[in-house]
DNA sequence: ACTCATTCCGACCGATCGGTCGGTTGGTCG
DNA sequence: CGACCAACCGACCGATCGGTCGGAATGAGT
């Protein structure tokens, strides 16, 4: 069968995006060689050009993938219902244990924000980037606009917080060496990942929510 | 005068390091070439290196001048004095200045966290950023734990918090084109950053604050 | 006038970059 | 069987990488 490929074993192309991930969350797009990834595969280098055509591409895949998982728990995660702040309790709770089980995400989605000059920004891979990047993001402004109109949440500027807010759920599991420097532990370690979900959500569940009414 | 280059021109290492800041904040360590750096300055590639013996060097120093301007206005506003609320408010504020004042900090900050590999981790340039990290990391810590055992801040794990509030500190104005495309407007014009600092003060004040004790 | 250090440059080095090319497998069809 | 095709490889391409070297200016000190 060409078209079922169900072995166990994953495909070349699979273990060329692990591989890449990997070296692309950790040295960034033009850190990593070509060279660099068929050898972590156990491949030649034009074996790499067969399943992607070009670096870029291969680039667009890895961040495609790891955009599609976020998103796939995300969505789960915000469709389950509850009050606004029941919610975004849970989905944020999520967020951080997508992150925290693959420790390359949260770097390689970084670096993606900042190298934004590597992608092919009006290829269809970037489009794809693009639209998985507002599946995201829409869900959640909506979140935090319901949760202000139901009186839940403070009155305050959807963009800027949402802006604000993805700074403390996505550096401390991108932040590597250095966090592991902060904490003198290991930011991936189940125990620092408790710690580090309750405080979070306390600061979010308190710095969010509506002073007077309740 | 060879001890005093008192002039109003900046010298061409300075020139070099700006022309380096920009471009090392934009595309990253390895993304940017020593001849790319020249050119911006208008001088030969071997000019460069006769002011930084190599890029790692001239990649050092320039992290080396963005983390003393940081410091420097950190812990001047730390050293005024006030209560621990008020002083976690001024100096919150004022690293989101600098960060807004100078475009390039933020991300180029975020991104020498990353790249530690290609940081001479041994070196003396090495030992320079790390100190002057930690020269802003324990006041920090210790303005927190100053505040918990005051009672002004609800007790809580200082390392993790910190570990999260530089997110939202240092995220915003290092996300870029990202971050404008959240906002619909450039994150560094000066309404969006006044905006920023009050909804970031805001959610520091309350999520930091004692729930009972006043 | 002579020296000496600083600053700059063009030419060059070996290595590596992303990418291409021609060709060889091995398996699946008709 | 022969045709086809995805997967794979080694060899190679021009360009660029970080870095070196010898020398040409310039100016200050003596």
């Amino acid at each position: 069968m060409t078209i079922a490929p169900l072995k166990n074993e994953p495909s070349s192309r699979d273990r060329i995006l692990d591989v890449a991930e990997e070296l692309f969350a950790r040295r960034g797009y033009s850190g990593v060689g070509m060279k660099e990834v068929a050898d972590g595969v156990g491949l030649g280098k034009s074996s790499v050009f067969h399943h992607f055509k070009s670096k870029a591409e291969l680039y667009a895949a890895v961040c495609i993938r790891i955009l599609a998982r976020i998103e796939d728990r995300f969505v789960r995660s915000l469709a389950a219902g509850g009050t606004p702040a029941v919610r975004l309790d849970r989905c944020v709770g999520d967020l951080l244990d997508v992150l925290a089980e693959h420790p390359t995400h949260a770097r390689l989605l970084l670096r993606s924000m900042f190298e934004d000059d590597d992608l092919p920004d009006d290829g269809p891979e970037g489009r794809a980037v693009y639209e998985a990047v507002g599946g995201i993001l829409e869900p959640f402004s909506s979140l935090l606009k319901e949760g202000m109109s139901a009186g839940e949440f403070r009155l305050a500027s959807v963009s800027h917080v949402m802006l604000l807010l993805i700074g403390p759920i996505v550096f401390p599991f991108a932040s590597g060496e250095f966090g592991q420097q902060v904490l003198g532990k290991d930011v991936f370690d189940a125990a620092q990942v408790r710690r580090l979900k309750s405080e979070l959500l306390d600061l979010v569940r308190v710095g969010l929510h509506a002073p007077s009414a309740e």
